[in-house]
DNA sequence: TGTACATCAGTGAACGCGCGTTCACTGATGTAC
DNA sequence: TGTACATCAGTGAACGCGCGTTCACTGATGTAC
């Protein structure tokens, strides 16, 4: 634990707040929001449980601030599959949907490799605006929502979407991923062998994709 | 309650392991399966604590149960839009995307509507082995993943779907409206108005088939 | 038909658990003059 | 440069909570003879 388990010299910590954020990250990489004990969270930081709130009025509030840190680094993760998307193949139309099934394939990544962030990232109290608030954002300044609009409006400007079926296609890509993540981290497709979880996961991103630009791709 | 909150005449109760699983849906229906308490379920069937555990090795156990008796009510919603489908309007193989269709849509209505018992049909501790078992069937002897499998089979036998695309055909499917009852009902889609979620979930349903039957429909 | 007895389905009291949260407080920090 | 004092960030002990589960038990049931 990073400046958390030996006893601190100074009486006051300088930085409790991020740190039971990290340590809220810790607890819950295994097994998901329901691991983060405030309790816990703060003897790692090698405070007393009352400390925490002076930085959070609630436990809640302690949950949702581990929420946008694991968006966050899930936005990094779909980020690194956008950068590797081949600038040179392809025309323009086909990067752009080259983007989206990175933004997938990122997404699933993600989620399966960690579910317990996984977990906390959607546990959630809050609607859509989280989705899009600024803390939940990765080091390129946009959430994992963002990024998949993002890519179905370049999507758009490339003529590889119909304008008239842009609406709901970010809510229906997202459905199909997701729905995906969630039976294999914690349904009942949680015992799918890694390898052909991970075939089926490339090929609920591929229909996904044919589903919103069938016609074209 | 049934033949719960009024005190038993009998010492015997008769039919407390169903009881105890009425008592489970009872209160898993508005907020999910955390809502199931044990010591709760008993006192609704009017029986101490302690009976339980003669019909059930723990809580789990009895979760479990009530998880089937949902999904088998999953799968009856799911059978009357099935049973709904025009059996005059098209060919069998326009029919045969209808039931799928038909399929996506039961789901949906059944999670939208029942967010509670959704919640706990797939709050699951056991694999792809309970999506098929026997207790979780509806009254057609169905499970809602075998109404789902029973569609992609028809389509294939009217040529709406090429054999060598089957496999991996159905855990899309599932993946598209699992995800977006999750995220409607838990997610942060949950706030959505009533009217565009259904219209979103409409168009999910619409993607999802045209991702399968994409070049046909 | 009546009785003995194994079996089944409950009782009732108790335990430990570890949590989130509240109380009134004290030690450290930094700014004004 | 030194001191007073408001403010900030912690302490430490305690509370209530209601749960799931265990104990040794007793009342009801049904079958064999």
């Amino acid at each position: 634990v990073a400046d958390g388990s030996r006893p601190r010299e100074t009486y006051h910590h300088g930085q409790l707040g991020p740190a039971l954020v990290e340590a809220g990250l810790v607890l819950s990489r295994t097994s998901g929001a329901r691991a983060i004990v405030l309790r816990e969270a703060t003897r790692m930081a090698g405070v007393t449980p009352r400390a925490a709130y002076r930085h959070f009025p609630s436990r809640e509030a302690l949950v949702d601030a581990v929420a946008a840190a694991a968006l966050a680094r899930m936005a990094d993760v779909i980020q690194r599959h956008i950068d590797a998307v081949d600038p040179t193949a392809g025309g323009a139309a086909g990067r752009s949907v080259d983007v989206l099934r990175a933004v997938g394939r990122g997404y699933l990544e993600f989620a399966l490799s960690e579910p317990g962030w996984f977990d906390v990232a959607f546990f959630v109290r809050e609607d859509l605006a989280q989705a899009t608030a600024g803390d939940a954002a990765g080091a390129a300044g946009r959430t994992p929502l963002q990024q998949l609009q993002d890519a179905l409006d370049a999507m758009v400007a490339t003529g590889q979407l119909a304008a008239k079926d842009r609406p709901g296609a970010d809510l229906f890509c997202w459905s199909a991923v997701h729905g995906f993540a969630v039976l294999a981290t914690r349904g009942p497709l949680r015992t799918l062998p890694t390898q052909e979880r991970d075939r089926v996961a490339d090929l609920v991103v591929e229909l996904a994709v044919s589903g919103v630009a069938g016609q074209s791709s």
